[in-house]
DNA sequence: TAATATGGAAGGTCAAAGATAGTTAAAGTG
DNA sequence: CACTTTAACTATCTTTGACCTTCCATATTA
């Protein structure tokens, strides 16, 4: 069985790619009411998978307006330069990292096809026996060290995923 | 009498080897709950056969997700050379693993092409931050749960590093 | 006419309820 | 005694509903 926000997900995502392949633009707009009511849910709904799936660290932003003719708009954000987004990622990692985050970030790195999807799931793999006997606090810190210290070597590539197969 | 362990063991055997003869896939995808309430058990029972006869040893590697429209995913893992080499090299790597030894299997690994040389570099990553404040005997034991965690991903994968260019 | 009040039409927040799966310790069995 | 089975409790993810905030249009008023 699907579920609701799943197919809701996609929903949008096909809106985004319609707009993309018809007008070059690279956002949506839609009415939190007319769409809760096509998919016969709650409106909070909307909100739940737009928090859960289309945050800036999936690489989307949101606008939005109230009150009469009010809107959601969604956009995906243009890929910044290769540096800058590992700049970025960097500094929110930070001293500790909870495991949600930790996976955000990774998932980004996928998206803007910087890694492949399998150096994703290598990483979290990386990540994930942190699910030793070690108190909360000190696995966050540890997750913060391990990506860090795999964000690092990344940076030290010449090539992106796209490109990664040319060489050797 | 037949033990309800053995039976559910041979029953999801059973679904894999339908799933390989019409899908092509060495994987099932299956519902905690629905499974229990067939065999009319706790569903906790269900964790306990895959404990028990599903591990990483027995060449089965799961995966699954809580809440709504949950699952549980069992994927076997063939038994090519390739998966047989990756087999050894986690038994090798045990409960607890020096820098030295993990520097010579992530090493193994590349020279046989199961992974390339920016996914050797990244594993080597993951395991560098082990240079925090730790017992030694206590970063050990981490590091060989993050080097089986990742040589569990690996073993996942359909393909080696020398064909993953092709694809997508 | 300008400033202000008002009501309806959006969208936002949050917490509770629902739906799964995981863990663990104790009881049962052979 | 080792292995199996169960049940209570925990963790995570989804869905819904009640209540809140904002915005526009229009009516009211000075």
């Amino acid at each position: 069985m699907k579920l609701l926000s799943d197919t809701i997900e996609e929903f949008i995502k096909t809106l985004l790619i319609d707009e993309e392949d018809t007008k070059e633009a690279t956002e949506v707009e839609l009415r939190r009411n007319e769409l809760a009511a096509h998919f016969q849910c709650a409106p909070s709904q909307i909100n739940y998978v737009l928090a859960t799936r289309f945050t800036p660290e999936h690489g989307y932003v949101i606008e939005s307006r109230k009150g009469g003719g009010g809107y959601i708009r969604i956009m995906r954000l243009a890929t910044t330069s290769r540096e800058e987004l590992l700049q970025t990622l960097y500094q929110r990692i930070g001293t500790s990292i909870s495991a949600t985050e930790a996976a955000k970030i990774i998932e980004t790195l996928k998206t803007e096809k910087i890694i492949t999807e399998d150096e994703a799931h290598l990483m979290q793999a990386a990540l994930n026996p942190m699910a030793v006997p070690l108190p909360l606090q000190m696995k966050d810190a540890l997750a913060a060290g391990t990506l860090r210290s795999m964000l690092l070597t990344i940076a030290k590539r010449k090539n992106t995923a796209d490109t990664e197969a040319s060489d050797t």
